[in-house]
DNA sequence: GTGGCGATGTATCGGGCCGATACATCGTGC
DNA sequence: GCACGATGTATCGGCCCGATACATCGCCAC
């Protein structure tokens, strides 16, 4: 998940670590508040040894060196494997795409991945929380008298919860299917164009079968 | 975490580790989906060393066991010292507790909580909420324009779902600073009493043994 | 009656991710 | 000259997960 993450974000420019963990954490927002050091640095010793992100040691090269350099910032940049690694995480969906943070970071990356995959990871996304939805009013219709108040207060905010995300996800899918992007949200006053900066730079770009 | 959790399952009755899993899934619900024996057994394993859970092999007293019992269920039950460590780790109140799964672990033992730790731990909540709202808003409101248009729908989906809890928190805090037990939720028909089964079983006193 | 099959049940292993911790350097203020 | 907070890299122990491997039970079909 971190992998995609951060082969992501340096692929639109080379980056050391720290400055990785801050765009991480505006990025990913919500579902994932701040990446701890513990498994941002193991991961990108991890993405080297593979072969898809490379050191590029203080590349300096517009300005004059500010620092002495003596042992400075390591700056990592993706390599041609790096991308098609990318790619193929992308456009996979398996059943860690569908939880709180797979889902997150794929949504993070939809600019990147092609309409097909979009609507796939939607759908699939949607129908876990459904699934979610229906074992909790379960639990509320069957087991509300053995549980303690507080416990079904827990209940009924994950039930909300989970039909709220629902509906957020019918809307986009909704959006996906005419050909619209998101952020034409209601209550925003969206000063930005709907299409921003990157809406769709790869028309169809998948590699394997369409499927 | 899970440690908090089986203490508290298991101070209700005995139980083996399959119907611990079903237990805690039930009882947690959106927070923690469902334990993985991966972490549940060395859990397990873990408690009974630390000596706050103890084995009561096949404890089927009452009818004759039904099954050959060559090398059946493990049943666990809480020991004293057990008892004693479920009530320190309710009532005490780090930074872990006001994460997501922390939260709402303690959050399903709050009727096993007394009031004073409750405020606490609900007010570290709200704070916690509000830190991650106001990151979102300085983020939608500084580099909306450096984010495209997915991002940005997940920072606002993100941002509703931080007001929507704050707000929800509120209402808890109100209503246990007036005495009142939660589930007197509006938006719902409530066919169940308010005070359901067991909605303030330690009127004042807190932790040691409340039976 | 036996053979498959899904639910029940216990257990381990590799690996991702976290918090705590320890460093070292830079810019700034005093 | 030096303390101090920001920037920056790195490791360690430990929690937790998914995958996997077992073994048993009840049941139904054939």
């Amino acid at each position: 998940m971190l992998e995609l993450a951060i082969l992501g974000l340096l692929q639109e420019s080379p980056m050391h670590g720290y400055e990785l963990r801050k765009e991480l954490a505006t990025k990913l927002g919500t579902i994932r508040a701040a990446i701890s050091y513990g498994t941002l640095y193991p991961t990108l010793k991890r993405l080297q040894t593979a072969g898809w992100i490379g050191e590029a040691e203080s590349a300096d090269s517009e300005i004059i060196p500010p620092l002495t350099s003596k042992r400075g910032r390591v700056v990592y940049k993706i390599t041609a494997e790096g991308k098609e690694r990318f790619a193929e995480l992308l456009a996979q969906a398996g059943p860690e795409t569908y939880d709180d943070a797979g889902f997150g970071v794929h949504f993070a990356f939809f600019s990147r991945t092609d309409r097909a995959t979009r609507l796939r990871i939607l759908e699939g996304r949607r129908r876990r929380i459904e699934e979610r939805r229906e074992g909790l009013r379960e639990v509320l219709a069957r087991a509300s008298d053995r549980l303690d108040a507080y416990t079904l207060e827990l209940q009924r905010h994950g039930l909300d919860a989970c039909e709220r995300e629902v509906r957020w996800l019918e809307e986009l899918i909704t959006n996906e299917r005419s050909g619209k992007s998101p952020a034409t949200a209601t209550n925003l006053k969206t000063g930005t164009s709907p299409a921003g900066e990157t809406p769709l730079e790869h028309p169809g770009p998948h590699q394997d079968r369409p499927q």
